[in-house]
DNA sequence: ACTCGGTATCGATGAGTGTCAACATAGACA
DNA sequence: TGTCTATGTTGACACTCATCGATACCGAGT
């Protein structure tokens, strides 16, 4: 394997939209609908990945390097893993530029989990 | 024990509030807020209990009796086993009527991760 | 070409989790 | 009291996951 060889998950299209769900309320989720709302939930249920999260979307413009937010009380290499598991979860997106990584929310799949969680009350 | 035995983890005091966390654009998760924040994406991380949470949430009145709901494959142990973990979560509550037990949303709880997945749009 | 700092991957390990069968408990009703 | 149905609990097992040290990869300088 060379190098661009990531394919990237992409539970819902990553980048772009990515409706999937109406509110809960709305009606019961289908077994697929459930299973792919169930690995972004599980993305966002470790207290670093929660962290590591939140750190990149409290940055400005939404985006921060690596070497910015790795302080979480984890090893190096662990951080990388859960960076991943957030990408693969269609979360986060990143890009290199020159020495250093950037992670970038990915807004719209955000959007469809609070969509979802939103009992209109 | 006689019966109100439960003492329910009640990770936010369940029935209340649990403002919690802001949204997450507004600043770093603290660990401890991190910690409890996991607990709850953890429980609608399965996609089972997603399922489960789907058919009580879009059930009449917020609330279904686990007859009701427990056509989701897996076996009664296993049911009940998840809805245990909701409960703990403190994402429903439990009452038991006569021969039936009935589920209900914790509206407060589920609008918490609601709010904090709200990226301002 | 070599070195250096930043980041990703690999392999191992201990902890956690989903699932079921078997059993226990709680009301309802005879 | 005894039986029947609805739920919860227990114990066991397979599987996944979080974590780390070691190592590989990638750009930037020298």
């Amino acid at each position: 394997m060379s190098k661009s060889e990531v394919v990237e998950l992409s539970v819902l299209d990553a980048g772009t939209v990515a409706p999937c769900c109406p509110p809960i309320t709305a009606g019961e989720l289908s077994q697929d609908d459930a299973e792919k709302m169930a690995v972004m939930f599980k993305a966002l249920s470790d207290p670093v990945r929660l962290r590591l999260f939140s750190k990149v979307a409290s940055h400005a413009g939404g985006e921060a390097c690596v070497c910015e937010i790795s302080d979480v009380g984890v090893s190096q290499p662990t951080v990388s893993h859960h960076l991943k598991k957030l990408r693969e979860a269609g979360l986060l997106t990143s890009e290199r530029r020159g020495t250093w990584v950037y992670y970038q929310v990915a807004p719209s799949v955000v959007a469809a989990m609070s969509a979802m969680l939103d009992l209109r009350s």
